[in-house]
DNA sequence: CGCATTTACTTTCACGTTAAAGTATATAAT
DNA sequence: ATTATATACTTTAACGTGAAAGTAAATGCG
């Protein structure tokens, strides 16, 4: 096992300065095109890989981000965004360094540190509190922070969003352009941010169509799957089911129509369902959702190559702030109501 | 946005030498104990956050691990194995760089090649191929690999492992004791090492209670949960149900069970079913799967302290192969089988 | 009291790289 | 022929830290 070769060892060689050898593998145009070759082929030889410590230290560069995620269950999100983020990196030369907070502040801080002390250009954080003090503590001057996620302050200089109030009017709006009336909005944590929105857009939507905008919160289920199931049981005891339903997660609405159908109501037939987010189109068989897809490849590219762009003060103003829209995907879980003759 | 406060920095405003501060920060027995709290104070009041890359650079060391996976989509296993590494990590306060490969051997090569660069002190790769000479020609001798998942060779000298056979036995037997004969193994993708595994396991464990092996390969569904339906809707045709089935994975599991409700079935009145991982537990409403669990937790801690180990040269000869078995999970697909009198 | 040891530092150098400035030679322009 | 310029390098210093060696003062000990 012997020593990793350095562009000394290179150098010796060649019988070229060291520095002859940075340049040269970097493609500095004062090298001569000959010794540039005869460089790169010994270095190919020796199987020369460039240390980024030192090379970030010399350069005040820095060739990683970090990202911050809350979890990465298989029932989050945080997995699509990475996914895309990691290839963006990769595409621009980057490495990813990634922590899970497991929503404990602590741990969030402790990450943020480390990721810092290790020298991150930009973190990505979904942070697990709308407070993000203590990441600004650590990184205010120093390391430049991107918020995406759902409990991110609107105010944030910085910040990737969802526009979740619109998400609501295209669901609102498609569902009353098949003749639905009697639609409700099924949401869980009632104080999560993105819930208020989805909740105000389709409140406000339902009234400029002059309908009653009926809306179920459930805050005490174990997982959203089951706030799903556990509204809809209380609607069909009361015999108040609507013609439609939206969810404010594809999870829910998998246990919406689970429980529909398990008490012989007939989806799309007797009831619409719909969905947001658009994660889990092949895992629960005989359900083919339609739902509002949240297009986390293109929030994953744009966080990366912002953050990326922070790292190499070459952001612009207006890239600081983006906001995304979902988009609706028709499968085979809306219908228009029964007895409506478009 | 003034400069970042560096060791001398605080040696200037504590009037000592930036290596007293090095020394004081790191609690070297030979600076005092009141000049230590003094050099504490001064940076904790400056914000100094020391420079991971000049100390790996200084000091030979890292604190860093790299992890590589083929995907971390929503149904896939590497989600909870990284949740783990990276608290585990964490405790010995180390960051992860984790990189998604997408199945793809060019953007693994380049994953392992950048988290090189960066100065990982071991590499955790669940290697998308199973010849891995990519990456051994990057690492062989300069960082060490430890190899987990499916596609890992089975000679590889640094792995950790789960006893797929030994799962295989543990489900027979299980269902063996429970009154079942007449038992099948699902499963998807035949090329997988991990299913052969699982195969052979079945088979010798069926033959040695004299019951016929009854193996059923699906390589052709687009995903799991559909190579479980596609084989289940075969049998149910064919009129040639078994008592017990034992899937390879859970939603394979997922896709039988729904498929034989459909089709007028119980489970498990009729038909047992048994999945293999523990992943989905509460997500699929109506199924509350009896399987086999894998330790990912275990697998993970292992791995994360397996890697820092390596990483500071501290790695025992026997740490460097593990194994791990699966632990059966009793939940309510699997019963005693119709006309069975225990 | 004088010498060895301990305490609490300081000085110097190295890690692998890049930035910046310097230099020798060849070529071009006047 | 002289001077300017371009080419192709080299030398020096710096990034922030830590290892190793050095040192001055205080303390211990016979």
């Amino acid at each position: 096992m012997d020593k990793k070769p350095t562009i000394k060892t290179i150098a010796q060689l060649a019988g070229v300065s060291h520095v002859a050898v940075s340049r040269a593998l970097r493609g500095c145009s004062d090298i001569s095109a000959e010794t540039t070759k005869r460089i790169r082929k010994i270095a190919e030889e020796v199987g020369y890989s460039p240390n980024a410590n030192a090379r970030n230290l010399s350069s005040k560069r820095s060739s990683s981000i970090g990202m911050i995620v809350p979890s990465l269950d298989e029932t989050s999100a945080y997995n699509a965004l990475f996914n895309q983020i990691s290839v963006s990196a990769a595409k621009r030369n980057y490495c990813v360094m990634l922590g899970s907070s497991h929503r404990n502040v602590q741990l969030e801080e402790q990450h943020c540190r480390m990721m810092v002390e290790n020298g991150v250009g930009a973190l990505i954080v979904s942070p697990c509190t709308s407070d993000v003090s203590h990441i600004k503590n650590i990184c205010y001057g120093h390391v430049p922070v991107l918020y995406v996620g759902g409990k991110t302050d609107p105010n944030e200089t910085c910040a990737l969003f969802c526009d979740y109030y619109y998400s609501a009017v295209q669901a609102v709006e498609y569902l009353y352009s098949l003749g639905h009336k009697n639609i409700a909005f099924f949401a869980y944590a009632p104080a999560n941010l993105t819930i208020r929105q989805k909740e105000k857009g389709f409140t406000d939507c339902m009234k400029t169509h002059n309908l009653k905008p009926r809306v179920y919160l459930c805050g005490d289920a174990s997982n959203t799957i089951e706030a799903g199931i556990d509204i809809t049981k209380k609607l069909i005891l009361r015999k108040e089911l609507p013609t439609a339903i939206w969810c404010a997660s594809d999870l829910m609405a998998v246990g919406v129509i689970q429980t529909l159908r398990k008490n012989g109501f007939l989806v799309p037939e007797d009831v619409s369902v719909m969905g947001h987010d658009d994660l889990y189109f092949d895992i629960f068989p005989g359900i083919c959702l339609t739902t509002l897809h949240t297009p986390f490849s293109e929030i994953g590219t744009a966080a990366a190559d912002l953050a990326i762009d922070l790292t190499e003060k070459k952001a612009t103003e207006d890239s600081l702030r983006q906001v995304f829209r979902t988009s609706l995907v028709e499968r085979n879980t809306v219908a228009p109501p029964k007895n409506y003759n478009s």
